[in-house]
DNA sequence: CCTACCGATCGGTAGG
DNA sequence: CCTACCGATCGGTAGG
């Protein structure tokens, strides 16, 4: 087991008060510049120096908390995820089981392309289509990512079905290539574009899926 | 005819009938590696150098051909879409106009998928994503083709309509949105994973939409 | 976290 | 279509 743990640099030392160290600081903006740059330019395109320069740091300053460029990437698919679980999973999965999560996971995911949180819209969406014929490190854990949004979706759709929300013989496979189609391609749609009926026409979409009315504009 | 002292390289026979010189096949050879690269690298990967490598030039050699990188990713752009609508856009215009060509165009653009005429999967779909968010004379002309095929879906799905071929009240912009979402995400799917169900899907995803039985498998 | 530096690679040029 | 070469940029290292 080679995987490397994101660890913060320095341990906090017993007694010091400081609740986060100048170290986590920078490396926290860090990977906020990285989590911007990797959805308009791409996670490949992100460079050491580039970063460097945006945050007013020397180029080896900002290597030193990454070994290699690799590791940078793969911190910066971790720290998206913190942020797309916060702001997307977590409060989806407040509502009840079943067809209200299903609609929850995918207005909170509209909401967030909607706010812009990555300037490129779904990080994962973005980097997921950059290197997906490219196998690595990086792509696996980006996989891994989409494998458990995914399995989010399809957990929700069978309990909607079991739950008698949707017909008994519903095709949860079905439903869900078409639901995640309208999510990718809202993402699509609307980060390059500025396409704000990309974004109705997905929340229709999946309304018109689960047998809902469409949304209230 | 005498024959001189100095011949070129290729001996060119006074009654051969050379349909195409040497330096059109030459450039053919180029942009064919330069398509396939470009779905896989992505168009901003392509290096002049490595398509020398790839097919036995030198660098030079091949620059010659293009004055810039840039002319080069719009020439591979231009090569793309002959193949396109040679075998996708095409082939589903000889169907009846309204709901048969809808669904031509859909089943074609999934056939050239399966039989991987790029290897990254379909041309526009992986160059768009790579390059959407960075404006320039390449992102608009991809642009412009993508408008072109949502133009033919739109057409045909509002010929549908007037056909009485799907209801009359049917959203055709709705359609083409869910439509369009099914055929990126089948690119998207089947390309990076191989996942023929994803095809399958989309087929039927179709269908569903313009009231018509799922495909015979 | 810095300055200084490296080998490799890129787009592009010179000249033939 | 070639050899030879350039300036810029990249990831990464040395040493502090």
């Amino acid at each position: 087991m080679t995987v490397m743990a994101m660890e913060p640099p320095e341990p906090a030392e017993p007694g010091a008060r400081r609740l986060r160290s100048d170290g986590v600081r920078t490396r926290e903006a860090i990977l906020s510049a990285a989590m911007s740059v990797a959805t308009v330019q791409g996670l490949d395109r992100l460079t050491i120096g580039g970063l460097a320069d945006h945050i007013g740091m020397s180029k080896s300053g900002v290597f030193a908390h990454f070994r290699s460029k690799e590791s940078l990437q793969l911190a910066t698919v971790a720290a998206a995820r913190v942020v797309f679980d916060d702001e997307v999973v977590g409060p989806a999965l407040a509502e009840a089981p079943g067809r209200a999560t299903v609609i929850a996971l995918m207005d909170r995911f509209l909401d967030h392309l909607e706010r812009r949180t990555f300037p490129g819209g779904c990080f994962f969406a973005s980097t997921l289509a950059e290197l997906r014929m490219r196998p690595g490190p990086v792509t696996s854990t980006l996989v891994d990512f989409d494998t458990y949004w995914l399995g989010l979706f399809r957990r929700h759709l069978a309990i909607a079905r079991d739950q008698r929300e949707i017909p008994a013989d519903s095709d949860v496979d079905q439903l869900l290539f078409e639901i995640e189609s309208y999510a990718i391609h809202a993402h699509l749609r609307y980060s390059a574009r500025a396409d704000e009926r990309a974004l109705a026409r997905a929340r229709t979409g999946v309304r018109e899926r689960l047998g809902l009315d469409a949304p209230a504009a």
